[in-house]
DNA sequence: TCATGTGAAGCAGTTCACAGCG
DNA sequence: CGCTGTGAACTGCTTCACATGA
């Protein structure tokens, strides 16, 4: 494994969809694309990309562009993505059993191997193959099934002790989707994804005047 | 309505932030807070917080902070939340369907409207609360319900299409939930969320050689 | 006195433009 | 010739530090 070079939250993002696009090129029989081709089909930006994909190596051939099927394979490797992750979810709400059906229908990259809630009518039910167990036995769960990255789907109130429970019980890698931003414990990798900040962004614009209702088209 | 200045998309999240946090205290009972209190309390940096209130006015009182229920009222305004937005969400598997429960329990400013899906099996079906309209009748579904906010919901390959669709029927903010980068269509506010993207970024930190299993504490 | 509001400094991310190379 | 890789310019965001005013 080759030492890991710092590559911003930014990038790492757009290297994600860069890696996609190009598994999508890969089904259409692409072989080959350049940084501009890319970016025109997918709404990027071509020098962003060059930039992005230099951050880690040369892949590229001057004149030619990027071979697809290598490219994809650079990324998959510096993401991480050739060993499987499991995941354990807290909270099986209606958020929780989503994300978990939505996680795994994904490559083989991921896969929800636990799931807790604090709610002892779902303890014990079986919810897409995983069955759910007590929240308090959340350390044994995590150490049992060797689970890697936490993702968070509880009320906002509770989000805090979850977050602690799971670092506690070895947790490094959090997606915390309650609606309350949690701090970085030391040496663990938190990312707080609030769906209302989202929706409040794209609902700001309808306000604007110039926007309001113009006969449509 | 005030004449609205520009915001960027970051602050304008912020925003977002500081308005749940004033709620919190609200709750509390805590009257008056300062940029440092609050940044203490919720992990966020004071001077941005002062930085990001005056771009839109100013509401503390030097020596002593801001009051909280007055803030909280200005932000909630700046961000439109005092009038009800209705949301339509087109595809209802398993996403879908948590969106639409999770953004309804939600308060006053967002209701769920309508939803759509393109599976026969599903149109006609109620679920919470809400009848499932076949895809084909976007236009007419948003003409009735009033809908202004579009959520995208479906697999990647549909995506686009549903959004010119969106688009089309009036739309003109949409949040993107497949796993594709779409393009803003003039005039129309997008934002692309994917749960992969985020999921990779925290995964992405697991593989790093410092980070690789310590005895835990 | 104390915390806001704010210019100025510092830093980060993006875009530009072209040298270099297949 | 065409496209990558990259320094340099630029833009925008964040942090700092302090004058200002309740």
């Amino acid at each position: 494994m080759p030492d890991k070079p710092d590559i911003s939250s930014l990038t790492l993002n757009r290297l994600s969809v860069y890696l996609r696009c190009l598994r999508t090129l890969e089904e259409e029989g692409v072989e080959t694309v350049s940084s501009q081709s890319l970016a025109r089909r997918f709404h990027l930006s071509s020098s962003q990309i060059r930039k992005d994909l230099t951050s880690f190596g040369e892949f590229g051939v001057r004149g030619v562009g990027y071979d697809v099927a290598t490219l994809a394979q650079r990324i998959h490797e510096l993401l991480g993505l050739d060993v499987e992750h499991r995941l354990v979810i807290v909270g099986m709400g209606h958020l929780g059993s989503a994300l978990a059906s939505y996680f795994r229908f994904n490559d083989r990259s991921f896969r929800v191997v636990a799931a807790v809630d604090a709610d002892p009518e779902l303890v014990g039910r079986e919810i897409g193959s995983i069955r759910v167990a007590a929240a308090d036995d959340v350390a044994r769960v995590v150490a049992e099934t060797g689970a890697h990255i936490g993702i968070i789907a509880v009320p906002a109130d509770a989000a805090a002790s979850v977050l602690d429970d799971l670092v506690a019980a070895g947790i490094r890698s959090v997606l915390n989707f309650a609606p309350v931003t949690l701090g970085e414990p030391e040496g663990v990798r938190l990312r707080n994804v609030d769906m209302r900040v989202f929706l409040e962004e794209v609902a700001f614009f309808l306000q604007d005047p110039e926007v309001s209702l113009a006969p449509s088209d």
